[in-house]
DNA sequence: GTCTATAGGTGGATAGAC
DNA sequence: GTCTATCCACCTATAGAC
């Protein structure tokens, strides 16, 4: 039993608007234009605005978890922990808009989805620190808490990221520039963290 | 001829719908309810809503710059950099919306002051980079491009506190844990980049 | 499952009294 | 300089035809 086609549509359209104007002011009739159907229709795909709100957290975070697993399958520690951040960086280059929805919106904007909600740390989060661990196993990142050490590693990436999207480092070139400066600014601050 | 006390308090009102519900539909209503006047009062203080919300983003800008500059008077370029963070830190929390309404809206959302739009780097930008040059000169940060060092610093101290904002650091602690992190993620930072 | 029609609410901006 | 009154556009949600 696949969702419809247009539920799929107002999902996306949803996750757009909200992601350029925000949950406050989320507004059914934008999503309904953009999906070329009238306000009412969505009433038949979703209970109403909070619960269509619901949903776009729902998918962004299930395709977000589904890029950072992809860096698994790296050989050694410090390049998972290496391809981890690269593939947040794909992430947010490729689903601008879900990164936004996911880490850009206001507490509270109904915010997170059910699993970040419900755990005391995010899965998401623990994918990250099971790479520091791993890393202060076998050498590669000097001891200490693993939690902090990753949230270190998450802000830069978020910074980066971040300030990216909101056009704060236009003034240093396009988007391949900014790729370039991702990869050799999240060496340096992995390189730093050595014993 | 300093600006009237109510143009001020509707500037203030402005700052934070600004911050909390964003430019796209940010409301000259919900700002005159806040400062106890009618709609049509603001008019006699601003040419219009777009008028009013480039006011907020100057406020905003030339108050952080004063926090970055307090740190000039530190004596050493390592200790003037771990405390131009700090007064980032310490912007980013006393001022919250202020910090909302320079580093955390989108790129149409009518964006930056006057000083940024025009200048090839940001002046407040120029003062971390001359920072790090310092460093770089008495040997406490490796030789590099200071621009792009800059860069890693100002990721990772915007990515703590825009995670914190939108609370995605709550699982963490309170405010006060969140400082400590802060500090301490910084050192961590600044120590892996020396030569 | 989608439409039109409608209810009652929000908004920007202006005109004119005081 | 602030008010009230007013214009038109936009919003959520529901009712009922098809």
């Amino acid at each position: 039993m696949p969702p419809t086609e247009t539920r799929e549509r107002i999902l996306a359209a949803a996750r757009d608007v909200y992601a350029e104007v925000g949950a406050l002011h989320f507004s059914l009739r934008e999503v309904a234009r953009r999906t070329g159907v009238t306000a009412a229709a969505i009433y038949r795909h979703f209970e109403g605005k909070e619960a269509l709100l619901s949903a776009v957290c729902d998918e962004g975070f299930r395709v977000f978890t589904a890029y950072l697993v992809r860096s698994l399958a790296a050989p050694t520690p410090r390049e998972r922990l290496l391809t981890m951040a690269d593939e947040y960086l794909h992430f947010g280059l490729e689903r601008p808009r879900d990164y936004r929805v996911i880490f850009m919106t206001e507490p509270g904007e109904l915010l997170s989805p059910r699993d970040v909600r419900e755990a005391p740390v995010p899965p998401s989060f623990q994918l990250l620190v099971d790479r520091v661990v791993e890393c202060m196993t076998d050498g590669t990142i000097a001891p200490g808490d693993p939690a902090e050490v990753a949230v270190t590693v998450w802000a830069h990436v978020h910074g980066l990221l971040a300030l990216h999207l909101s056009g704060h480092l236009a003034p240093f070139g396009d988007e391949a520039a900014f790729q370039r400066i991702f990869r050799a600014s999240t060496r340096r601050l992995v390189d730093g963290l050595r014993p």
